[in-house]
DNA sequence: AAGTACCGCAACCGCCCCACG
DNA sequence: CCGTGGGGCGGTTGCGGTACT
């Protein structure tokens, strides 16, 4: 038997908000707060809307501060990384954005970064002219093992590269074994492990074996799987690998030793101080293997391709990353 | 000008986690 | 310890606008 519903679904609006309910919405906020309750607030409010379509609107359209409109290459930056690195995670993503929405983030990259990503430019618009060639293209690029063709084939993004992807060692089964699971949840809640964990991350998501990178105190750290890094596959989950590193490096006010990030399927990420993103990108290569990205998308999630709509990058197990992140823990 | 196809985005849906009684 | 309700999140849908034939 499913749950009640949070509300009463017959007596509740549904559709595009209103200019008063919005003005309602934010009025009562304004003066009241949220009270830490969202299904009273609506009523107390004065609005025949779900608690739930009541806090969607505050924060992803009345709240203060929200930026609509064009992404820019740093952003663009920032997500891809972020992506690479902990997947679709856009509610993290997001807190790395200031004024972006989680919402605005998922929508961004499902309609335009994406198809940035695939070489499909979004204002080319060729539904009548080349359908067949574009769906060619896609399908080419999100399921290639029907293709020989696109192999060792380089393309210039439209944006700034994604650093090099390199295949991971094997997993072993037992690995999980080994994970000390309490720790996750506490790195991923509460404010300070949030913020601490996703500043780092974005600072440093390092790809592949191999990887030499400089600190700022001038040493030079070289990055290998499974060398100068001890790392911890914590599973794998319908196709994406969840991975994480332990780290000595103790930020400010977190007393965990472990750094527990989740890292793509052929991609890995570590924790260091100091190394700023900027870098990060300055040493990326000006192109990149669109058998990499492929590596990249396929491997985080996994495809489904709905029909001639968006391409969508979902779970085909139905049980895949998300299962298995909520599982680990949550960010608020 | 009308019809069609596509795109972008706001909003909804349903699942999961966690706090609380 | 267990059940329940609320909050949060990612995935999906639907609609309005736009481009194109």
């Amino acid at each position: 038997m499913g749950r009640a519903p949070c509300c009463d679904k017959a007596n509740v609006k549904k559709g595009p908000w209103s200019p008063e309910e919005d003005s309602k919405l934010k009025e009562f906020i304004e003066k009241y707060g949220t009270g830490g309750n969202w299904i009273a607030l609506p009523h107390k409010a004065g609005l025949k809307r779900c608690g739930k379509s009541c806090r969607l609107r505050w924060l992803n359209y009345l709240r203060p501060n929200i930026k609509h409109g064009e992404f820019s290459d740093d952003e663009d930056r920032i997500i891809c990384s972020l992506f690479a690195s902990i997947g679709s995670r856009w509610s993290i993503i997001a807190a790395q954005l200031p004024g972006r929405t989680d919402n605005d983030i998922k929508n961004y990259w499902n309609t335009k970064l994406k198809k940035k990503l695939l070489g499909i430019a979004p204002s080319q618009r060729t539904p009548h002219q080349q359908p067949q060639q574009q769906k060619q293209l896609q399908q080419q690029l999100l399921f290639p093992s029907s293709s020989s063709s696109s192999h060792g084939s380089y393309y210039t993004s439209p944006i700034p590269p994604l650093p090099v992807l390199e295949s991971l060692p094997p997993i072993s089964q037992n690995a999980l074994g080994t994970v000390p699971t309490t720790t996750f949840p506490t790195l991923l809640q509460g404010p300070p492990y949030q913020y601490q964990m996703m500043k780092e991350s974005a600072h440093m998501i390092m790809f592949g074996s191999e990887q030499s990178c400089s600190s700022s105190d001038g040493s030079s750290t070289q990055i290998s799987y499974g060398k100068e890094m001890d790392y911890n596959y914590i599973g794998r989950s319908g196709g994406a690998e969840q991975m994480g590193f332990e780290s000595d490096l103790c930020a400010a006010g977190i007393e965990e030793t472990h750094r527990w990030l989740l890292g793509g399927g052929g991609g890995g990420a570590q924790v260091e101080r100091d190394y700023g993103l900027s870098r990060l990108w300055e040493e990326a290569p000006l192109e990149y293997n669109y058998e990499e990205i492929k590596q990249l998308l396929g491997s985080l999630n996994g495809y489904t391709n709905n029909g001639d709509r968006n391409l969508s990058l979902g779970d085909p197990t139905g049980s895949g990353v998300r299962g298995s992140f909520k599982s680990q823990g949550r960010v608020m």
